[in-house]
DNA sequence: TAATCTATATTGACAGTGTCAAGATTGGAG
DNA sequence: CTCCAATCTTGACACTGTCAATATAGATTA
């Protein structure tokens, strides 16, 4: 099947050939040409599963995202208490992006993430990472004993994830403070 | 001067040429040739002031950063204390990017910021908002008579640049909580 | 002033890119 | 078996970054 004319299973090779190109190249390398050459098959034929670049793109965005996802609930799952998973999600969600930078630069860099979230109904509005760090912080709030207004829950949720994501973000600028180790110091700063 | 051969100021004029399209049409629509015929200059000529498209790039950031330094400055400028002045610069910060999503996206998102660090000889390895932000921190700690080791110093200052920094991240997703208004809740999220 | 040098700008070319239109191939539904 | 829709190819176009060769002009020097 792999030489025949129809390819079998294009999409998701020209999803993984993406993946490879950024990881070995960086996302300014990617074009459709080289990931459709990657597959063995035309210039043109990425056009019959994607109308776009940006769709392959995105397709790309929603698999990295899947992979993040499936570090976070990891980190989440047999926690003791929420504060527990919450402090182990901060450190998953860190490290990371700490250990590809090329990840966080294309999934948070290039554009307004915005566009991505609308494309995709799975997300209903929501970024599943922040969905789970909301379902978490629930937890904590159920387990002890704490009401809180809509809007301060709000907030916090915020804080907490400025405080996670900001770290991922700068923990991805090495030139600026390289000599901390981030797996040491994201529990300190999030109790 | 504008048309004669010699164009002038051309330097300054592609920089700005490039804010202009970036502001107005996106980063991935500045093109060499098309910044150069803002200018009514070849398609060529660019490359008499800039190696590269990369050089081009980097050029507007600074100019942009500049513009940057300017509204942190200024927040910080006749503040009662070092407190308030951590607050205002956050302040400052945060509504930088929120007016400015695509300045946003142009400084952090394209790519490691570290080359851009290193280009530049001036920043001596330090980002100059970061170098801000540490004077006012010291000075918070000579005002509160507070002394701290270097790495609880380094880590507090982490710690509240991720704050603002992940703030003002998560503050150009507007798909993702546009209800806040960012202005009124950082300085809850400082204190 | 006149000659020359250097920074600046032009022209023309090349390979690579995204994208589309037209046509070829194929697996599967009827 | 026939035919259709999905898939893939071929060929073309405009646009891009970049380079080499050349032209121009402002400054320097003689």
């Amino acid at each position: 099947m792999a030489d025949s004319y129809h390819h079998g299973n294009l999409r998701q090779a020209l999803i993984d050939a993406g993946i490879k190109i950024i990881n070995e190249n960086g996302e300014e390398n990617l074009s459709l040409r080289k990931a459709a050459a990657a597959c063995g098959v035309s210039h043109a034929a990425p056009y019959a599963h994607f109308k776009d670049k940006e769709e392959l793109i995105e397709a790309i965005k929603d698999n990295v995202t899947e992979k993040f996802m499936e570090k976070l609930v990891e980190a989440v799952e047999d926690k003791p208490s929420a504060d527990a998973a919450i402090i182990a999600m901060g450190r998953a969600y860190v490290t990371f992006f700490s250990k590809n930078p090329d990840y966080y630069i294309f999934l948070f860099g290039k554009q307004n993430i915005t566009a991505h979230l609308k494309m995709n109904k799975e997300y209903k509005g929501d970024y599943p990472p922040f969905l789970l760090l909301r379902r978490m912080y629930l937890l904590h709030l159920q387990e002890n004993g704490l009401e809180k207004s809509y809007e301060e829950q709000e907030i916090e949720l915020i804080k907490i994830w400025s405080i996670v994501h900001g770290m991922a973000s700068i923990a991805c600028m090495k030139g600026i403070k390289s000599s901390i180790n981030w797996n040491d110091i994201d529990e300190r700063l999030l109790v």
